[in-house]
DNA sequence: AAAAAGTCTACTAATTCGATAGACTATTAG
DNA sequence: CTAATAGTCTATCGAATTAGTAGACTTTTT
């Protein structure tokens, strides 16, 4: 199950991705209104959105949050990652996060392995092939 | 990600599976030390698969634990439902879990749910198509 | 100067995760 | 009958994570 700050991440990027045609900024505020977010806890995802590169920000009056990429060039399976963390279900099978299993003697002898990269690359290919545009 | 009691189950089963052929119930002791798993910890899952009916036991000397099922019969999909929960991304797009978001105004307009249905199928898809069998 | 709006630091409560200890019960071998 | 074996039950436990809150601070605009 995602974690509900991976959900308001999408959310609020979904939300953000909609109303950014005026490349006016959209308000945290606005957002966790009308996406039933905490305000607070919105903050520290946009910020993180933000440090991860996919988000600007203005200060001040007249400010708020406004994408650095266009809608079509950002993926699911990127935010998730960011947000998230690893995508596959096994840390020995995830290509972004990759860990050694602690209790596997070998990786090839492993029985889940291979189950656990088809669930992978299956996954995969849906969250590459959705964009931010996608969802609007 | 799968938290260590859904992997060290799973391994667990497979390694029963191997053994099983005998009929000769399998000891958590011996689970515990082939696969590298706390033995406590391997009690409390073993038992809750019993529980669920995958597996039956005998206690004293020659007892342990037996499947109850052959191993083709038991989808690795029905194993992560009884020791992970649900398989799907989000409650709302849940087959067997489902539960309404507390954040969602209405499911129809939530922006998330159809690439969650996507994710959801492909990877059911490959989980209930992988047996027991297939890990062995 | 005042208001707006993002940023930073610091908590907190609740839950989950992984693991451990020890007593108890059922079964079998001798 | 009794000793050994092996699963079952009860009770914790520490660490980490999750979701959220409070409040001070900084930057920008009017």
């Amino acid at each position: 199950m995602l974690s509900k700050k991976t959900k308001y991440g999408l959310k609020a990027l979904t939300y953000i991705a909609k109303k950014d045609c005026g490349k006016q900024p959209v308000l945290i505020a606005q957002i966790a209104k009308d996406e039933n977010i905490s305000k607070k806890f919105l903050e520290i995802i946009l910020l993180q959105l933000k440090n991860s590169g996919f988000l600007g920000s203005k200060k001040g009056k007249g400010g708020g949050y406004y994408l650095l990429k266009k809608p079509e060039d950002i993926t699911v399976a990127a935010l998730m990652r960011i947000l998230e963390g690893p995508i596959a279900m096994l840390p020995c099978v995830s290509l972004n996060f990759y860990e050694k299993c602690d209790d596997c003697i070998s990786e090839e002898e492993c029985s889940l392995s291979r189950v656990m990269i088809e669930v992978r690359d299956s996954t995969l290919k849906v969250l590459e092939n959705t964009t931010l545009a996608d969802l609007c």
